[in-house]
DNA sequence: ATGAAAGCGCTAACAG
DNA sequence: CTGTTAGCGCTTTCAT
């Protein structure tokens, strides 16, 4: 394995030189750059992470913090990190914070004190006060995907926002009894987003001048299975179902429509539904739903740390655009035909 | 930020007593790892990976290639192997082999190379003899999950046994019109599943006294979707339909009962559908599969990896088990009834 | 069992 | 613009 010396001796520069040319700090001639390019590329040498992070305070390497990875929310935004990252010549480095909390407790503890990433990207992790000050006290920077966090610049959707059109949406189409599959206790932990867009139904029903039926609400833990059992459940009784439904998350919109399906409803015509997310699977469902697009959330994160990393600017919360995209699963309500 | 020497300092003894004792190599007095350790603790001192790495050359950290990580095997591969390596201090460091060749190749060239990992698993991904020669000049433990890769170690399921089970199962309830829904030439190249499972089916035909209608065998990309649609064209003409149907993954099943059900076709009346996997999503569809465990998968690849850096035993392949998981969406055919 | 000291391979003053 | 050199914070001989 070629050292630095190495390309030195065959490009005729010292070391610093070599040092300066690949990592384009300092300046270097046209001709040392261009030796030291040819000598490096021509002996396969690759700086050593240990080495230049040692000296030089700099890993080219970040953190993520992920609640769990087997989601289609999480591992989107994962795939846009890890992407943009590595186009930035940097490495990604996976932390996976479970409910064990020995395991949590050693990531802060442990792992994220090795100095072995210049940033951390924390992605819809509800961070405690204490871990937030374990980050802030590593001075690396940090950025949450999905927050709020507080005193941690954020990338997060609007959440109230989001919920509060597809409610619209629902309301302009003359439905009345709209129904809600939000999150429950457990997933409010992790998400910190159900209560947001349970929070942005309410509005839009109230300003409409709807009032909320608590029995039209139901909770899941944002998987298309759960919803299946509750939205059967809600949809169960002919008499005092709704002409609509809106699901906090796409899985489980789908999970409502097949389980109307099942009791003999037609989708829109007895019940519309809207979700949000646009899934993979939305456009086979014809699911009409408010887009974020988690790959880009990722992006940005990155953006943002990268900018913080370089000092050009301290992080700040951005907000991430969604949009309506209307498929076949909404439509007027049956009585108002 | 507290290091070896304060430490040392505070223990009343060297930096190398502090390094030995802290890191279990070479032998300390129980006082001194007592003073030691209440010293480390104190100072809340974590080891600088970038020291340690430079010096001894380990870096507790492993490298885990995937082609992609939105997708319900490899996530949970991945959960299974950050689980685990995290359980044995270890970090794990993400590269996403993406279609981009010049990505691909950096991947290789550069990131790899940059002294960052002790060893590398890689998922699924189809290494070209360059690629995987790169990662032997390495000269640190591989592994493969889901191989097999030439020259390589790997984990992974009997795939034409698994095709061949659950055919026989069909076959069993007394099935003849058999159909497949397989992989397309672009998933056989990142997955290498689709081909053998083929064979499976194949050969489990071929063994029943069956023989092969390649007009009831499709292929599609592992997404549901797309087995939806290629399910309807399938199950489309009545006169030339299958009795039952076998897909290569679970989301391609579910795919073909929805477009089954769409046809207006019962599961398993009318259709037996059988799957691989045993997604998440497999028992709200009564689904009747085949069982893999990705997430064992990924622990038994952390765990072969292990025994490799500690010299334990060179690793070598081993062969993950898949068993049977009847549920209600296979049946006996309808004529035999 | 322990300490002193020589690196590990690179970066960043500093001097020129 | 370039070279010399002193570390970066650990690990690991080598003595003792």
């Amino acid at each position: 394995m070629a050292g630095i010396k190495d390309v030195a001796q065959v490009a005729g520069v010292s070391v610093a030189t070599v040092s300066r040319a690949l990592s384009g700090r300092g300046s270097v001639s046209a001709s040392a750059q261009e030796a030291v390019q040819r000598a490096a590329a021509e002996l396969g040498y690759v700086v050593s992470s240990s080495a230049s992070g040692l000296a030089s305070g700099r890993t080219r390497n970040v953190g993520v913090l992920v609640p769990v990875i087997n989601h289609w929310f999480y591992a989107s935004v994962l795939e846009g990190i890890s992407r943009r990252l590595m186009d930035e010549g940097y490495d990604t480095t996976l932390y996976q914070l479970t409910k064990d909390r020995g395991q949590r407790e050693k990531v802060f503890s442990d792992f994220l004190l090795r100095q072995r990433v210049d940033a951390v990207i924390a992605v819809n992790v509800e961070l405690n006060s204490e871990e937030v000050q374990a980050l802030h006290a590593l001075d690396k920077p940090l950025v949450g995907v999905g927050g709020p966090l507080p005193g941690v610049p954020t990338l997060h959707v609007d959440d109230e926002g989001i919920s509060a059109l597809a409610t619209e949406h629902l309301i302009s189409l003359g439905h009345r009894r709209i129904g809600f599959i939000g999150g429950n206790e457990e997933t409010d932990v992790d998400f910190r987003v159900p209560s947001h867009r349970r929070t942005g139904y309410e509005q839009a029903l109230h300003d409409a001048g709807i009032a909320v039926d608590e029995n039209l609400c139901v909770g899941a833990d944002f998987t298309m299975p759960q919803a299946y059992a509750v939205a059967k459940q809600l949809l169960g009784n002919p008499a005092s179902r709704p002409t609509a439904l809106m699901a906090a998350s796409d899985e489980m919109a789908i999970g409502a429509i097949l389980a109307a399906r099942d009791l003999g409803m037609q989708v829109p015509r007895d019940l519309s539904v809207i979700g949000v997310d646009n899934h993979d699977l939305a456009e086979m469902f014809g699911l009409t739903t408010i887009e974020q697009r988690p790959h880009e959330q990722g992006e940005l994160a990155v953006a943002m740390l990268l900018r913080a990393i370089r000092g050009e600017e301290p992080a700040h919360a951005h907000k991430v655009d969604h949009r309506l995209v209307v498929r076949s699963s909404t439509s007027r309500p049956l009585d108002a035909a």
